[in-house]
DNA sequence: GTCACAAGGATTGTTGACAATATGTCCCGC
DNA sequence: GCGGGACATATTGTCAACAATCCTTGTGAC
């Protein structure tokens, strides 16, 4: 779903891809000043086609327009990032809590081999692999939940925090942490407990925000 | 903030404006077609105005767009309308939680004052007034709680109501209860008790979503 | 030396025309 | 009578040129 750089694209859609991929990959820094016509000419589309980007990407909370003063990246802060944080928070938890009302014992099978591979990963000293089933995991868990509402709110939430969660990902003694939350939830969804699924998905997302907040700067 | 309709607008934000006010006040029934000549020519903009509008409007989640087919006003089923608002639960709730954390003495006396209003309001049987006054709640908690992401996103899916908030706010009896509720949520906010905040405005929102699966149809 | 002001350049917002795409219809073959 | 394919139409997507706006820089008066 995420990555599909069909090449019969329309204009609009190559841009938006291009620059989303420029963004998340860090090629423009917070702050950066989009001008569309370089845009336009650096992807070989429009500047209409990279206008009606740009628009959607400032919809979607990546890039901040001006009036008559264009586009820039989107920086942010640390404090905004826990504010998104908090909300993902309390997203995730409903998530959870339905999830563990909704699931088929298919599904939390999956969920609970999902866990074993997790588990694996960190023991195996593979960050990058347990960062991939971290967002497996979640994303599994929204579509359990079949709460399309709130996934969309989290996909847009998410979004924003590319460059946050990368810098997260490498701090020492995290995955540790993060794994046995992780494995938590897992549980009170398989015990098919919406309360202790909810209050497990938010002592997690809790622990991001402290992480989040230590490493200001 | 909702209702800014300058003169002095450019294209884009007077076709946005304008485009909002129909749909909201019913003039777009959801379904119709919107092709973008015929609202060029009835707000007197260009097309590529209303084009951008539209644009922002299916990111705010009003419309649907097809990629070739054209838009169309978004149907909000009453399944999808209770998703809605269980987002908004969670996400009123961390509000209320962050208002109780973070209120002044003088917010909380507006709070106070504002719950007498709508005591009056219910007691004089004028509903109207009530439903404004309930808005200015819910904006003022939103304040205090000083989560611009959180409110951007309750802004967001109320946007999407607007139709079913209209329907419920005629039943008889609601606001009544409604306005018990509201009264919980004030009261634990005055107290500085952020756990029972939260559970005030889940309970009230919980109400809202029982109401509205009531009124299908 | 500093402030006000005006010209210049760069960038966005708008306009109208053109191309691409999908839908609906009609006719033809079976 | 029914299904399939080509045409006509309506609508969106794209394009290049134009107008409006804002920032910058340079100049002159005090």
């Amino acid at each position: 779903m995420g990555t599909t750089p069909q090449t019969g694209e329309t204009g609009k859609q190559l841009a938006l891809t291009a620059l989303r991929k420029a963004i998340g990959a860090g090629d423009m820094v917070p702050g950066q000043r989009l001008v569309e016509a370089e845009l336009a000419e650096l992807f070989g589309v429009t500047r209409a086609s990279v206008r009606a980007a740009l628009l959607e990407l400032t919809a979607a909370g990546l890039v901040e327009r001006v009036p008559n003063r264009g586009a820039r990246v989107r920086l942010v802060t640390v404090p905004e990032a826990v504010a998104i944080t908090e909300c993902r928070m309390v997203l995730e938890g409903l998530c959870a809590a339905k999830a563990a009302e909704l699931g088929t014992d298919e599904q939390i099978a999956e969920l609970i081999s999902l866990g074993e591979a997790m588990r694996r990963a960190v023991a195996d000293g593979e960050p990058m692999k347990y960062s991939a089933l971290n967002r497996d995991l979640h994303a599994r868990v929204r579509e359990i939940a079949a709460q399309p509402v709130a996934s969309e709110l989290l996909d847009r939430l998410q979004g924003q925090l590319v460059r946050h969660r990368f810098r997260l990902a490498l701090r020492a003694g995290r995955p540790a942490k993060s794994l046995s939350e992780h494995l938590a939830i897992i549980a009170a969804i398989a015990d098919r407990d919406p309360a202790g699924a909810e209050a497990a998905a938010r002592a997690h997302l809790r622990s991001v925000i402290d992480a989040l907040e230590e490493s200001d700067g």
